[in-house]
DNA sequence: GGTAGAAGTTGACGTCGCGTCAACGTCAAG
DNA sequence: CTTGACGTTGACGCGACGTCAACTTCTACC
């Protein structure tokens, strides 16, 4: 796939300039560019701009959004993606508020009745500032915005991405060494990949094996573990696809 | 009622500075200053800013605003607050629509299937800008934001504002002169009225006596008519009272 | 090969809706 | 009569682009 800048912008609807704004600003690079400047685009940046989109629907500020799209923790987001749909719900629900409020003061308006200045105002901004958006997506989102993630101390958190770059390592040192998937060591490796995921996300046993085929499947998800040494994000997947059949669901 | 502006910004959610700004840009001034400078709403200035918060939430313009809520003619009021209303359930639509393409997404990565690159932004910007709301909140919202008065030609339109203002003017005559609501004269002038308001909606018995009672309840309404002579709303909204029980519904 | 037109490029400045800070005035309570 | 909460008026700052301007490059057609 090679798309130039006009085609994003017909796809995405967003314009050309924004587009060269997010390349300026380092947000959405585009995969290269030709020997007279002009911008080329691939699925990978296709991928990030949907969920650069996602996250710019929620007034997510740019900065924030970069930080959270550049987290290559592939599992971190999906969780999170999860979490912007249950946001995207929670503004549909707002609107859905708000008409309902408009059409209050409409009817009574039309039957010259009065409404108490609490009333006028239900469903404006209560909803959209309080209790969470704000705490949500202050300063670090990456840090914040899942639940469970949350919940746990920094150094817990900083011991949770050592797990899973220890996980990521010793599988890489397998792979070199043309393991099979399905042997013990391996399959140990897979069960901790498997507690480390559950923290954020308790897939049944479909979803793991989809998590597993995407890890290969999404250019990006995959640099991911190959970056550990080629031929990761392959054993894995095999590895989870054994996995996953002792799993209920 | 007197409220201060921390009162104010209590009800609404909106911030002291936004009051503030509001004032300095003339879109929404106080009811009246304090010798000290300090600032105090009333009940219209709450109607006024209802009015322009529900604008806010659809991202229309300030100054789109401020010549919006500006328009001193009850029942166009009325009728783009209908079609605000409207806009608010498209706006959480769309919100329903976007929260549908992510969880697609999520889903198809979780299986590990891929996306065409038009799938991955179905219900994006597709949405929002095209085919309504550019053109409707673009340059001069009041002229266009009700379909029956954009499909006008511009003379029309003003015709239109002059038929109203000559009902006005005549009832404010017949007023001064103690005229019996029921009279022929006055009904004829009702009929008038009511035809008028019939190009931007068709209220049935209930809702047209209802508008008739807000023009005398709601004072900015009320101003509306008022400064044609004192007691013409009174007026028409017992003549309105009369002609109503001639209507179905 | 020449040329027009469409579409790309990089600065640079403008805009909108406030947030935020500074410096100061005023009021009610203790 | 001070203290502290809350108000006031400037003034500047900012985020996410829009909008020129001046220029280069590609493609199409003669």
């Amino acid at each position: 796939m090679d798309l130039d800048i006009a085609s994003v912008a017909r796809l995405t609807g967003v314009t050309s300039r924004t587009l060269r704004h997010y390349d300026a600003i380092g947000l959405l690079s585009p995969a290269w560019t030709g020997h007279d400047g002009r911008r080329h685009y691939g699925e990978t940046e296709l991928l990030r701009l949907q969920h650069i989109l996602v996250l710019r629907e929620l007034d997510v500020p740019l900065e924030t959004i970069a930080s959270i799209v550049d987290t290559d923790d592939p599992t971190l987001t999906a969780a999170l993606m999860r979490d912007h749909h249950v946001a995207l719900l929670a503004q549909r629900d707002r609107f859905a508020a708000l008409a309902e409020t408009v059409e209050r003061t409409l009817t009574r308006l039309e039957k010259g009745l009065p409404m108490t200045s609490d009333e006028m105002f239900e469903g404006f901004d209560h909803e959209r500032y309080e209790p969470e958006a704000r705490e949500r997506w202050g300063d670090d989102a990456v840090a914040r915005s899942n639940a469970a993630w949350t919940g746990m101390s920094p150094e817990a958190q900083r011991a949770h991405v050592a797990e899973h770059e220890a996980v990521a390592d010793a599988l890489a040192r397998l792979a070199a060494a043309d393991a099979d998937p399905a042997s013990d060591e391996v399959q140990a490796l897979v069960a901790r990949h498997h507690a480390w995921v559950s923290l954020f996300w308790a897939p049944g046993r479909e979803a793991y094996a989809g998590l597993g085929r995407m890890y290969v499947d999404d250019p990006r998800f995959r640099a991911t573990y190959d970056k550990h040494g080629d031929g990761t994000a392959e054993l894995l997947r095999d590895a989870i696809a054994v996995y996953a059949e002792g799993l209920p669901e």
